[in-house]
DNA sequence: GACTATCCCGGTATTAGTATCACGCCATGG
DNA sequence: CCATGGCGTGATACTAATACCGGGATAGTC
């Protein structure tokens, strides 16, 4: 075994991530959220999902520079153990 | 062909990361960051020489939070078009 | 000079991320 | 009712990221 499969709280994690993205978006379409990053429509469907758990790094931060939401607010908002009642 | 290779301006951009996380690590140890962050000594150092030129978003945060680097500094070290002098 | 420790690089194996294709669901308009 | 378009999901293809293995180079010590 050369690389350990994703664990569960990885994949939960990646679905907040997901979340926090799809509801950075608010009521903005995917298409046009994917066009202004210059994510694929399908990424950013799979990464809102949940189902790319750990997505690349530039991906994420493609993503949220089109929100205009700060990655350090991201990771923030996953770890709320780290909270700086943000 | 169902995957674009990278570019190189993706493959340079990933070598600028690495070379700010590496800055970042100063004068510690590899294997201490490595411990650190949780993030493997091989991937880090595959990171930090810029032979993994698009990393996981949480790789990279992890090693951020253990630099104790904002990834916001790191983007905007990354590219100074979007600099906002922060 | 030999030994040890650390860093760096190569190859290999497995999983994960991204893109394309195809289908179904829902809403809207004909 | 049927057609169209956007959204979501699943399967598939290919590249990339990560882990493990070995070797080599360098610095420090005995």
């Amino acid at each position: 075994m050369v690389r350990p499969p994703l664990t569960p709280a990885e994949r939960d994690r990646g679905r907040r991530l997901g979340a926090l993205l799809r509801a950075a978006r608010g009521d903005r379409s995917p298409a046009e959220v994917a066009a202004a990053s210059g994510v694929s429509q399908e990424a950013l469907r799979k990464i809102e999902t949940g189902r790319v758990p750990t997505p690349a790094f530039f991906t994420v931060a493609a993503l949220a520079g089109a929100l205009d939401v700060p990655l350090d607010r991201l990771l923030a908002d996953l770890a709320p153990d780290t909270a700086l009642t943000a």
